[in-house]
RNA sequence: CGGGGUGUAGCGCAGCUUGGUAGCGCGCCGCGUUCGGGACGCGGAGGUCGUGGGUUCAAAUCCCGCCACCCCGACCA
């Protein structure tokens, strides 16, 4: 994309409205606009972030067999009492809305319900299952305070995923599939090193459930850490007697800060069964579904990969997740510069490289600014001195200085074989 | 929801104590000089001072209500 087209811009100044670095960097980079507490859109670049996110969670909930779907962020609220949770002192940070006529509704903001109920009309046989249904959408969440900007927000992009399996055993073994798969998905997003699959309370359905805590200073979590075992156990079950079941010493743990990105539970039948959908085993039985919840919030990772990857002069971002691999800045607007900008440009794009190229007619500091700000894990110049040499300058994000290439080495570098 | 704080131009802020109808920096527009780490000069545009009411000859400024935003805490199926 060439910035001259681009609507949004950079800023020189910090919000004032936001103390999160993440949140601070993503506005003045133009990744996200904030239009109240706790409610963001996503520009451009940042929907970008957000899509590749998405994508690599998707390839890998893919990978373990998942079915994806999307469902209305509207719910009826008959199935909502049949389970027992339309009632506010039950859950209380339901957004909730209704029809013209008076019906109730309910505004997503976990999906059991829906989905289980969906399954009338396909499950019924043990010929059917297991399956695995997820969906990537938004989720809306009435907290009290929303905090931090894409960390804890009251709308937020999450992926759901719902199993549904034939008995504790299978269960059990898809359960461990999707902790696996949740691993690789930080470690491609690049904070595999400082994820911890977290102990944490499991509610009514089993005793624990499975966090996933990145370790981090704006974190709201506090887990305490075996780095040797790397798992963590979360303060909220952290008790001698869990310690002893669990086998860990509490002289070993290091206790951290944390950001949950992901939290998996068993669900046992309940909801199945209270929604009465069922399935026929092979002696002509009425079996119970076991079921499992799978979530993970991609906007949520999207802040903290912000937080995470990000030095004085603005984002650093993993190339898995960049908006663009490369950021070329053309200097000035001689004939030969621009030509050969924009023939790389089109070479580049050609290869499906995503590129962003300033085009703008704006002085060289303003562009090496901003593509420091924005985070693009390669920054290519075209300028007379490239012209008349015959070569690129090209940087890493991360690096201090910048490198004379020649077109070969270049394209080899940005994974182009020439 | 308890405690604290803040709302003045697109963004960041000063002015408020001691009422006299608004100012700075960045950004924006025009002209010129510039052009490898957010240039400089000159000239411009842009604000019902969050909102409603009150006090007063006069309110950004004082008083009351409301709304929004931020921080700490609580909360986070």
């Amino acid at each position: 994309m060439r910035l001259s087209q681009l609507f949004t811009k950079t800023s020189k100044t910090v919000p004032a409205d936001e103390t999160a670095r993440s949140a601070q960097l993503l506005i003045q980079a133009g990744f996200i606009h904030k239009e109240m507490a706790g409610v963001y859109a996503y520009l451009p670049l940042g929907k970008q972030v957000l899509d590749n996110i998405a994508q690599i969670v998707r390839e890998e909930m893919n990978g373990i067999g998942g079915n994806e779907v999307s469902m209305s962020i509207l719910q009826p609220k008959d199935i909502w009492e049949k389970t027992g949770r339309w009632d506010n002192e039950k859950v209380d940070n339901w957004f909730k809305t209704k029809l013209l006529n008076g019906t109730e509704l309910g505004i997503s903001l976990t999906n059991e319900e829906p989905i289980t109920d969906m399954l009338h009309e396909f499950i019924s046989s043990y010929k059917d299952l297991p399956i695995y249904i997820y969906q990537i959408g938004n989720k809306f969440r009435n907290e009290l305070r929303a905090k931090s900007g894409l960390l804890r927000g009251r709308e937020f992009l999450m992926k759901d995923l719902y199993s549904f399996s034939r008995n504790q055993a299978e269960h059990d073994e898809f359960y461990e599939k999707a902790a696996e798969a949740y691993m690789r998905i930080y470690s491609r997003l690049g904070i595999g090193d400082s994820t911890y699959r977290t102990y944490a309370s499991g509610g009514i359905f089993s005793q624990f459930s499975d966090e996933f805590q990145v370790l981090s200073d704006v974190g709201e979590d506090t887990i305490y850490v075996d780095e040797n075992r790397r798992i963590a156990v979360n303060k909220e079950v952290f008790t001698d007697e869990i310690l002893t079941q669990l086998g860990l010493n509490r002289d070993e743990l290091v206790e951290q800060r944390a950001v949950e990105v992901g939290n998996i539970f068993p669900l046992g039948s309940k909801y199945s069964d209270a929604l009465g959908v069922y399935f026929t085993d092979e002696q002509g039985g009425q079996q119970s579904i076991i079921m499992g919840c799978y979530g993970l919030g991609i906007s949520r990772l999207m802040g903290l990969l912000a937080e995470h990857f990000a030095d004085d002069k603005g984002l650093v971002w993993p190339e898995a997740v960049a908006p663009a691999k490369v950021y070329l800045a053309r200097l000035g607007d001689n004939p030969d510069v621009v030509k050969q900008a924009d023939e790389l440009y089109n070479l580049l794009t050609a290869a499906d490289i995503q590129v962003l190229y300033d085009d703008r007619d704006v002085r060289p500091g303003e562009k090496f600014a901003d593509a420091d700000l924005l985070g693009i894990p390669h920054r290519v110049v075209v300028s007379d001195k490239t012209v008349s040499s015959g070569t690129y300058e090209w940087k890493r994000r991360k690096a201090q200085a910048a490198e004379q290439v020649s077109a070969e080495q270049l394209l080899k570098t940005l994974g182009i074989d020439a």
